[in-house]
DNA sequence: AATAGGATGAAAATGGATTTCATTTTCGTC
DNA sequence: GACGAAAATGAAATCCATTTTCATCCTATT
């Protein structure tokens, strides 16, 4: 493999110092699933992320892709989802300001949320039980506009 | 086994309405993981509840204890939470209010919380969106305030 | 180019949860 | 009470996302 190392994007320079900073060195690897995770948009699974890196470099293996999903995450990168459907997603979170989800349960589209309310609120709930709040996971499962729709015209068939 | 089917708890009535409404049968197994469950108090997992059961009927295997536990998550006397720690955590949901938690990222003490005014922006929130809120979760997780001092004089140590 | 510590990929391991399957139980029917 | 279909059980096997192992390869520094 015979990589130039340029990447140029404000995210990937985090990502460099990031190694940088902790002895890690800038890979081949490294760099492809690094430039294909910021090519991504939504959310998705670490085999995902491997079948797209795959595309440009086959050769790269799955626990590489596991290790620098979690190198991501560990530099700021990315963040990672349990939205209970049995993998983790992982999704942007440089340039993403802090949001929460909105889950269908049908069809499991997802629309990202905040509400500076609730952020308060939650602030206040950890000070009242003398916790000092680090972070937290709000989801809000429901039906979507498409699959309310769907499942109207299921009632009505039977 | 030789049992005598006597539950008289509102709780255990539940399931057994329950079981009967699905067409299941009340078993041996069945009665003595539903009255060990009813017995906990707080989060426990599958396997701790295993082996509280198996204090009282050794021969009880951990599917029966995993299928016991999902019908009282059907029957709706029991809720899973997923508190990030690899295993599923159950609690008592039958005369619980909803609530959500606050968990010590330490020492994994949970406290239950509750805000309305929380809850009623989550239902704005979906229905800005178009999406028919069917439940959420949410978790605030923080320092706990022993947590909090164990980690001051850590730090006024080194 | 020598070297030491990282990094990698294939394969094996992990571990919670689920499924399989041969064997019992349950429960309505005779 | 015995019968038989359907359900339930336990032990073991299996699943499956993720992690770890380990022999080999690469990187950065001298
Ligand atoms: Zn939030
Ligand atoms: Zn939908
Ligand atoms: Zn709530
Ligand atoms: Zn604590």
């Amino acid at each position: 493999m015979d990589f130039i190392f340029v990447m140029t994007s404000e995210a990937a320079k985090i990502f460099v110092d990031y190694l940088a900073g902790n002895g890690l060195s800038m890979t081949p690897q490294r760099k492809v699933i690094v430039e294909t995770f910021l090519e991504t948009k939504g959310h998705f699974s670490a085999e995902e992320l491997l079948a797209l890196v795959q595309k440009t470099v086959p050769e790269v293996g799955q626990a590489t892709v596991y290790r620098t999903l979690k190198l991501l995450v560990d530099s700021g990168l990315a963040e990672s989802h349990d939205f209970g459907c049995g993998v983790a997603l992982y999704e942007h979170s440089y340039g993403h300001e802090h949001h929460d989800h909105l889950v269908c349960t049908r069809c499991q589209k997802k629309v990202e949320v905040v509400d500076e309310s609730i952020e308060k609120r939650q602030e206040i709930l950890a000070r009242k039980n003398g916790y000092v709040l680090t972070n937290h996971r709000m989801m809000l499962f429901g039906l979507c506009p498409a699959c309310q729709k769907l499942r109207d015209k299921e009632e009505a068939e039977s």
